[in-house]
DNA sequence: GATTACAGTTTTGTATACAAATTGCCCCTC
DNA sequence: GAGGGGCAATTTGTATACAAAACTGTAATC
């Protein structure tokens, strides 16, 4: 099958990729009968395609007056990355704590080795993934292993709200293009060493920086190609 | 008219009422059918407010699983209020750095003059509402402040993301009858002069002791009755 | 007696059809 | 000629109808 718009898996996730890869630009108009023309399925699933969409703030709507692609996130670059640090600095802390907690009680959570173990093959593909220089795929490596780092820290609420700007975060990526994986990716793994051992602050601490770094480095690059 | 859901004005927004007050309580399953004939309407616009609910995160669904009442916000309750100290002294530490800039430049912005009025009218609004007494309605109206703050920061992902959280943080005063507001709601002119003044430090330090205090009254009421 | 397979029921997902609202255009009036 | 009002075309919102998938209970077999 091919990789475009063939089957009808998921409406949303096909109209996401073409904002992100941007086929679709930002300020473009929307039209539910349009859409539903080009992905081959009726309206009904397209409107709730940008229902979603909109809660991940790719897109924007007003009653009767119809969908369009939200302004670039690069508008907002700075705001996201800020976020980003607090948020996930958060994140890492809480996931530090749970591992001293379970280690401490001596239980075996079943949830957690299942994530955990998930982690070491996303850093095992990751270091393959860079070996082989396939940069492109990266991103979406990235982002699941900062998923999985919200996961260990098994709050609902931080899982929903990373999911929330992991929309804009991915698309800022690949304007991006994601050059700095390279030298980011050992990073991840100080992080989970922290965790692992338990260590709240350096766990918070060294996730705030590889963000900072991140945001970094997108600044720079963007500053040198605008 | 009345209340309780007569008008289908907006059915995410009674539904949304009907599981904060309790009528739905966390873990029912939200049959569509059922919601239909409940809310006299069709299957159609229940399914939208449920992906709008699923959103604010008081529904989960599953595909072709249906949605269920997501488990009550008290659960995560720490976890809200560290990530609004964080997301809310940002918009307003941003709003007094927009506010400072507008009166530098001297301009006049219609969206934000517009924004800032409706601000009294809320502050002015609350005020009456304590003198009344009728504590009942200082939720929504303390809602309406912080929202409109956000707004005022004019940072569209800040808007997005405290509108996710909004639904939860509501859902806990309302378990918490909202004891704390004729206190409370003075300290709002307080981060509205730091805004208007331009002073960013002190904006961001005051909405986070505004927060803290908000979350240690929370968990001292809680703990009394629990 | 327990387990598995199967069918019936229930519930969600989708398509088609129609109503309501907005927007733009044209014509009429001043 | 310019401005306002109303009509029509476009677009979104909603209802009805049908298809697909999941759950449940029963029965048959090991």
């Amino acid at each position: 099958m091919a990789d475009s718009h063939d089957a009808p898996l998921d409406v949303a996730a096909q109209i996401r990729t073409d904002i992100i890869k941007g086929k679709l630009e930002p300020g473009t108009k929307l039209r539910e009968v349009a859409l539903a023309e080009r992905y081959e399925v009726s309206r009904i699933p397209i409107r709730e395609a940008l229902r979603t969409l909109e809660a991940d703030g790719l897109v924007e709507s007003r009653k009767f007056s119809g969908s369009v692609v939200a302004p670039s996130p690069a508008e907002d670059a700075e705001d996201l990355f800020e976020i980003r640090i607090v948020l996930e600095s958060a994140t890492a802390k809480r996931a530090a704590r749970r591992a001293a907690e379970l280690s401490a009680g001596g239980e075996h959570d079943a949830k957690w080795s299942e994530i955990r173990a998930e982690i070491n093959e996303i850093l095992e593909a990751g270091d393959a993934v860079i070996a082989d220089e396939r940069f492109e795929d990266l991103a979406v490596l990235n982002m699941r292993f900062h998923f999985a780092v919200a996961e260990l820290s098994g709050s609902l609420s931080f899982i929903s709200l990373l999911r929330q700007i992991s929309g804009k975060i991915e698309w800022l990526y690949s304007l991006n293009l994601m050059r700095r994986g390279p030298q980011a990716w050992p990073e991840h793994r100080e992080i989970i060493a922290a965790i692992d051992a338990g260590q709240v602050e350096q766990a918070a601490e060294t996730m705030a920086r590889h963000v900072r770094r991140s945001r970094d480095s997108y600044f720079a690059t963007m500053s040198e190609r605008p």
